[in-house]
Order: C-alpha cells, then sequence, then structure tokens
DNA sequence: TCTGGGGTCCTAGGACCC
DNA sequence: TCTGGGGTCCTAGGACCC
C-alpha cells in the first residue's frame, strides 16, 4: 500500500511491501503506475481528518502516562521522564508502547536518552531492530558509541542532505567523527544549530522539551489545483476559499493577523516560462473577520494576476499574529474583538464544528470548486463522521 | 497527462539611528 | 596615505523539520 501527497501528487507513505518493491519516497506516483499495477499495490489519497483524530488519540494517552509531554508533529512526541528511576525507563518505554496499541491499534516505537536528538537516534534504532522490540534506551556510553557509529549523518535530527553532504566533503564521514570535531569550526561553518546537534549528541541537553507550545508566527494555506486555472475568477474561489480556512485556524487559536500575504504560481515542472509572485498588506488593526480577510486577500490577487497564464498553485499566509483580545483599540475604526463581526464569525464557526453535513461558507469560495485537488482514492473518516463510521460485517 | 503542504530558525547584508 | 563605533530593524535566502 502507498500513501499520496495531495492532490494525489507524490508517494509519501509506503508500506514494508511497497517498500521491498523498491517503491521509493517522494516520488510521483506517475513515474510508478507500472510497478503499481504489476503488484496490484493499494493506492490511497491522504486523509488529514482521520490521521488529526488518530493523533489526539494517542498524544492524550502519551499525556496520560509521561510527567511531561511535547507534541512535537502529528506523530512524534517527546516525553519528559523526571522522576522514573533509571532502572525502569526501559519498562516504562514498554508501557507506553502497549497502552497506545491496546488503545488505538498503532504501533509506536520509543527511544529514551539523555538528549531529544539522542533519544531519536534511539528511536531510529528502536523501529528498525526487530529484537529491541519497539524500545530502546541508550544510557551507556559505550552503547551509545556503537550505535553512533552505525547511524547515517543524515538521519540525525538536525543534519540534511546539505550539511551531510558539507561534512563528508570535509573529511566528517560519521557521526563519531563529528562528535569529536571542534567547536568552532562546526560554529564556524555551519552556525550554531549545527554545534547544538553535536552537543546532544555528546549527550548535553541544548534543545529543551518544550511543554507549552510557543506562539505561532504564521498561518498559512495553499494547493496546487487539480486542473488548469486560467481565469481570475476561479483564482479568486481559490484564494478566498483558502483565506477562509485560513482564518478558521486563526480563530481557533483566539488569534488575528496583523498581514496577509498572497502568491500564485504558474507549473515550475513545464517547459513554459515560470511565473510566480506574491503580494502582501498590513492589516490594522488585526482581524480574523473571514469577509474582510478575503476582501484584502482578493485585493492582493488582482495585483499579481497576469492573464494568459495556466496557474498551478496559489495560497495565502497570516501574519503578525496577536491574540484577538490584546489588539489596541482604535478611536476610528472598530477593531475585531467583542465586534458583531466577531459574533457572526463565532456562530458561523460554532455552527460548522457541531454540524455533520454541509458547511456555512462564504459565496466569494465558489460552488463547484473546479480548481479543487484531486482526491481519487480516498478512505473514509471513519472516527469523526457519524455517515462514515466503519461497518462491521457477519 | 500526472511532481505536496506547513512550519521554524539562522545569517548576511543593507538601511537606518545616534 | 590616512575615513569610528555601537546599535536596531528588515529582508532574502538557505537549511532544516514533519
Amino acid at each position: 500500500m502507498v500513501v499520496l501527497s495531495n492532490n494525489d501528487g507524490c508517494i509519501v507513505a509506503r508500506s514494508a511491501e511497497a517498500k521491498a518493491l523498491g517503491i521509493s519516497m517522494a516520488i510521483p506516483i506517475f513515474k510508478n503506475w507500472d510497478l503499481v499495477r504489476r503488484h496490484r499495490i493499494k493506492v490511497l489519497s491522504s486523509n488529514y481528518v482521520l490521521y488529526g483524530d488518530m493523533s489526539r488519540r494517542v498524544m492524550s494517552i502519551l499525556a496520560q502516562l509521561a510527567p511531561r509531554i511535547e507534541v512535537y508533529s502529528i506523530d512524534e512526541a517527546f516525553l519528559g521522564c523526571e522522576g522514573i528511576p533509571q532502572d525502569q525507563l526501559s519498562d516504562f518505554g514498554r508501557q507506553i508502547r502497549s497502552a497506545v496499541a491496546r488503545m488505538t491499534g498503532i504501533p509506536v516505537s520509543v527511544g529514551i536518552a539523555a538528549t531529544k536528538t539522542l533519544a531519536k537516534v534511539a528511536n531510529h534504532f528502536a523501529k528498525r531492530e526487530p529484537e529491541r522490540k519497539g524500545v530502546l534506551l541508550l544510557d551507556d556510553p559505550e552503547l551509545i558509541r556503537s550505535y553512533l557509529d552505525r547511524i547515517p549523518l543524515e538521519k540525525v535530527w538536525g543534519i540534511g542532505r546539505r550539511k551531510a553532504e558539507f561534512f563528508r566533503r570535509n573529511h566528517i564521514d560519521n557521526v563519531l567523527q563529528l562528535v569529536a570535531a571542534d567547536d568552532r569550526w562546526i560554529k564556524q561553518h555551519l552556525t550554531v544549530m549545527s554545534l547544538r546537534t553535536a552537543w546532544e549528541l555528546r549527550g548535553i541537553s541544548c534543545i529543551p522539551l518544550e511543554a507549552i507550545p510557543p506562539k505561532r508566527k504564521g498561518i498559512g494555506t495553499s494547493r496546487s489545483f487539480g486542473r488548469d486555472v486560467r481565469d481570475l475568477a476561479d483564482l479568486k474561489e481559490a484564494v478566498a476559499a483558502y483565506t477562509s480556512r485560513a482564518a478558521e485556524k486563526l480563530r481557533c487559536q483566539g488569534l488575528a493577523a496583523g498581514h496577509i500575504h498572497v502568491f500564485i504560481a504558474t507549473d515550475a515542472f513545464k517547459d513554459e516560462p515560470f511565473y510566480a509572485n506574491a503580494a502582501g498588506i498590513g492589516l490594522d488593526p488585526p482581524s480574523a473577520a473571514t469577509p474582510f480577510l478575503c476582501s484584502q486577500a482578493i485585493r492582493l490577487l488582482k495585483r499579481i494576476f497576469r492573464p494568459g497564464l495556466v496557474y498551478k498553485r496559489a495560497g495565502i499566509m497570516l501574519m503578525e499574529l496577536t491574540g484577538a483580545d490584546k489588539v489596541q483599540s482604535d478611536l476610528f475604526v472598530p477593531v475585531y474583538h467583542q465586534s458583531r463581526q466577531q459574533r457572526l464569525m463565532e456562530t458561523v464557526d460554532r455552527y460548522n464544528r457541531t454540524t455533520n453535513t454541509g458547511k456555512l461558507f462564504w459565496a466569494a469560495e465558489g460552488m463547484g470548486k473546479p480548481w479543487y485537488m484531486r482526491q481519487a482514492y480516498k478512505t473514509k473518516r471513519y472516527t469523526t463522521r457519524w455517515d462514515e463510521l466503519p461497518v462491521a460485517r457477519a
């Protein structure tokens, strides 16, 4: 089985069987259709509603078991192990693994070590070495060395392809050599980011656990189109729909935006000349009202739209975020907080949260949405919609 | 024919201030 | 011949993460 990115573009997840058949990560599906048909590989669109719900379930189990939790991404969390005796850490890992499996059916792997970076190394091997049964504690210096000796540079958290290349050009071919490298040299050539990585690999914590998520700096929504978009009218609909989505995320976190940015682009893979442009404007006072944000977004779109082109992608970014209730009052302009606009938005959001059928949306988003992304192989939202519950057959 | 989306952080360089 | 020192803010670009 393989799972595709948005717009059914690239392969972004593969089952063990698909990996064994030589299907590589992040390859466009159209380059793999032969293999897919030959081996009857199941192809699925991604289903973010389902993933989001399962993620929340897993994270809430972890939050009950661990003293502290930092939810790092949809499928990863760092847990603080304060107060758990050293000789019980492996047991704690096994307990996490079995609780999550029992309550969600999802297999997880657990890496335990003195720093986040080393815990990620431990996890890397917990996942891959069957004899570890999904749990690996890295506390012994010799054990740590033996694993650092075996993990490829680019698999270390914070070292990507470019940095690994740079290290190799400079005769650092292995993580142990990086650990032994000179601090000044690392800082000079690769900034403090890599210096932190090196220290973390030596067991000195430089990246603290963040139990309270830091304030968001920007909220964006962008999509590739499911088919050619040439008309300003279609682009306006798409930009309005993306703005509406981003504004929902904004209000969900109680924020207002002080800046809005719109961008559009043609297909970079096509032979035709590539056009991409962006425009932004400050919003004073900051707002979280969809109609206002949409009107601003469409004004910006008109500034960058060039007729006669085939557009492939558009997006909007909301920035300079502040708490909606922290916005400075204005003598001449009504602010969003406690306005009729806000009451309207809250009513719309509440309706859309509590109803299962249909959705209240702005007419500017359009009805047909011909530009909407492809999702030809979508599974059901099994856990969040009454009408899409899994069916058990006798 | 068909190639994802949403983020963060750091640095260098420019423009400006006194 | 010789042209200061100490700051801030902003942006673009690059690298990384999932």
